[in-house]
DNA sequence: ATTATCTATAGATCTATAGATAATGC
DNA sequence: ATTATCTATAGATCTATAGATAATGC
């Protein structure tokens, strides 16, 4: 995870050091450890030890900074979605056809999907260990992500480069990109054998905008 | 887990105890308590002793038939899997044509994922906490399911009720329904307030086979 | 003085097993 | 005698915190 843009609301968390920028490092250094360490051990089997020497200070150090261990799953939850917000709308463009931007944004979307194809699992795997609060707005932040395809349909509707969709068929089709984007990502297993990463995208575009036009 | 079909191969788990009648009931006993602790709380948090206890039986008795709790999240998966490729195959039909089956048997899958999301997401959830061979095996039962649309797609370009695709395409279109038909499971939050089941398999089916004919 | 960090540990589990007990069939 | 089951617990953790120490700025 570089660089961890604010975390537009949700949950607070507590701390007890005032220093609010050392705060904003402190927890950037205790999501970069724990990224790593919940993607190769998972969740539960990472010790609070662990991600505190990974981070580069000790355990009672760790817990100035976050309440409990659900914390640091939902600091790196938010870091993961945030980060791939950001990639995404950093190269959308905002062309002449709604479609055309369309299939550039999937092709962006699943080149993202293909590098964080780690984080995207275990967002998928471990999202049920977080508690009620924080677990709905980590959701939410799914759903941001989604709207980018919802707009991007919307326009190509609004200016007739595709053909007319109903909101629900919006809905869906932009829930279709994410999951098949995601799919790459865990199961890889069984496509990269048959597939490029630049052939997935070119194949999957065309199935996913063949029926839109 | 009604019933659970006998598992077809993979790793043996060893037992202390000689009746192996009486190892197939206890184990689906194991199985039925464990498949809800585990969704319910996860199967970190879900801890062997309630298993037992779930299971109508005492922690001793639980490791005559186990070996370790990571046994038992074996024996969940492949119960969830086998049950999954028992309700499909069994109302699977072999009609005039391949598209008309496949269409057919799209929806079953879909009603089954419907009914088995619960089981499903536990699979995404848990298969990572499983040691390397077994997950292997879960990962080729997951195959196993994917290879009966593989099957039905190419009977379709067979007998010309859809198009020409090369193998790779069937594989991909294969992957897409499965993964299509977990989404209704693991997305259903954001799905069920715009469509119905009937709704969200029609609608999907037209997505996925509009671009085959 | 205040803030941040560290060390040491309380307190609470949890898995897996050893050894005792009960049940079954010769 | 053999097989299945149970009780009790060894042994190993792990989270979270209390209280001590070091660093910073008045």
């Amino acid at each position: 995870m570089g660089d961890t843009s604010a975390p537009s609301q949700g949950p607070k968390i507590h701390t007890e050091v005032k220093d609010s920028d050392l705060v904003f490092r402190r927890r950037r250094q205790i999501v970069d450890a724990a990224v790593h360490l919940f993607i190769s051990k998972g969740f539960h089997k990472t010790t609070t030890r662990e991600i505190a020497k990974a981070a580069g200070f000790s355990i009672g150090t760790l817990y100035e900074y976050v309440n409990s261990k659900e914390d640091v799953l939902y600091l790196v939850c938010q870091a993961i979605h945030s980060e791939m917000e950001q990639r995404l709308k950093q190269r959308l463009r905002h062309g002449i056809n709604g479609a055309r931007d369309l299939e550039a944004a999937i092709s962006v979307y699943f080149t993202v999907c293909d590098q964080m194809s780690d984080h995207i699992l275990l967002i998928y795997q471990e999202t049920k260990s977080l508690p009620a609060e924080s677990r709905r707005f980590v959701l939410e932040h799914e759903l941001r992500i989604t709207g980018v395809f919802k707009d991007l349909l919307a326009r190509g509707v609004a200016d007739f480069s595709l053909r007319p969709l109903h909101p629900p068929e919006i809905t869906l089709v932009a829930h279709n990109i994410m999951v098949v984007g995601h799919m790459w990502g865990f199961r890889r297993w069984a496509l990269a054998p048959s597939f490029s990463l630049e052939q997935y995208i070119q194949l999957q575009s065309d199935y996913l905008l063949g029926e839109l036009t």
